[in-house]
DNA sequence: CATCATGTAACTTATAAAGCTTCATGAAAG
DNA sequence: CTTTCATGAAGCTTTATAAGTTACATGATG
C-alpha cells in the first residue's frame, strides 16, 4: 500500500460530523471518504474504544462526537488508531550482534525518534477545532468570489 | 513490507567497506547484510550513479568506496538510493474539490513536511565518518571487559 | 416484527520492498 | 584463447500491510 491514510481521513470524518445534526451514518462517511463502510466501522472503532466518538446502533444511529472538536487533538485520534508506523524507513535487523550495524541503528534510530518526538508534540498542539476554523476561512475565501445573491443564503 | 531498511543496510555496509582492504564483493556484503547480492548490486547501483562508491568486475572486482567517511552524510546516501518515501503515513486524495479534506491535508502536510525537513537536516549533519567513530567506542568499550592478554592482539 | 445501523469475521486486492533465478557483459588469471 | 569471477540487468516470486469486500450476527427504533 502507497500509505496509511487512516489519520487524515478520519479528521476528515469527524470534521464532517461536527457539522452535521445527527448521528453520521457509516454509508455516508463512506461517501465522503470515497470508501467502504465497513473500512469506515474498523478505523473509526479506536476512536469509540478511546471515547472520542459514540455510535448507535439502529434507527436514526450512527457515529456522532463525545467531545468538542477544541478538545480533541490530531495527536488524540493518532493514538486512538493505535499510533500506526509512522516512517517507512526502518532500522535493520540482519546481524544484531555486529557492533557496525548496532552503530548505524543507534544513530539512525536517534534521528528517527528525534523527528517522532517533534512530530507527535506539533500533532498535540493542533486541535480538530483549528481544524475547522481553517475549513471556515477557506469557505469564506471561496464566497467571496460568488455573485453577491449567493453570498448569504 | 515492514520498512524501507536499504538506508541502514547501505551505511552498514559502506563501514564495512571502509575497514576491508580491496574490493568488497555483493556476496561478502550480502553475508554480513544476511540477504541477497542482487539485492546488494540493486540497492549499491544509486551510490555508484552519485558517485560516492565504484564497482569493478572481474578477478579482484567488487565494490570500493569513491570517497573518504567523513565526506559521506547520511543525506548523501538517503539521496543516493531515490529519497524513498519517509512516511508511512499520508494524506487522503478521497474528495479532492472538498474543502474539509484540503484544510486536513494542508495542516497534516504541513507537519509531515516541517518533520522531514528536519530529520533531513540532521541526516545532513551526520558523516560515515561519525557512525565509524561510533563504532570503534563500541569496539573499544567490549575489548575492556575482556581479559588482558585479548586485550591487544 | 420489519427495518436500519453497527460489530465482526474472513477473504481478496493493491502496492512496494525484498528475494531469487537466469543470462549477458567484461576483466583478470592461467 | 579459455576459464573463472565479478557486476549489470531483466523478470519473476514472496512478503507484509492497508484497503476493500462479502456475509452474517447483534441490537435499537418504529
Amino acid at each position: 500500500m502507497r500509505s496509511d491514510s487512516r489519520l487524515s481521513r478520519m479528521l476528515h470524518a469527524l470534521i464532517h460530523m461536527d457539522r452535521l445534526q445527527g448521528a453520521a451514518t457509516s454509508e455516508l462517511l463512506a461517501g465522503m471518504l470515497n470508501t467502504n463502510p465497513v473500512v469506515v466501522r474498523r478505523t473509526m472503532a479506536g476512536l469509540r474504544d478511546q471515547g472520542l466518538v459514540r455510535s448507535e446502533k439502529g434507527h436514526g444511529g450512527g457515529w456522532v462526537l463525545a467531545r468538542p472538536l477544541d478538545g480533541i487533538s490530531l495527536l488524540d485520534i493518532y493514538r486512538a488508531l493505535g499510533e500506526p508506523h509512522l516512517f517507512a524507513i526502518g532500522l535493520s535487523a540482519d546481524n544484531p550482534d555486529c557492533l557496525v550495524e548496532q552503530a548505524v541503528n543507534q544513530s539512525l534510530g536517534d534521528a528517527l525518534a528525534e523527528a517522532r518526538s517533534a512530530l507527535l508534540t506539533r500533532l498535540g498542539q493542533v486541535t480538530l477545532g483549528d481544524l475547522a476554523r481553517q475549513f471556515d476561512a477557506k469557505l469564506r475565501a471561496c464566497q467571496a468570489h460568488l455573485p453577491p445573491h449567493l453570498g448569504d443564503g
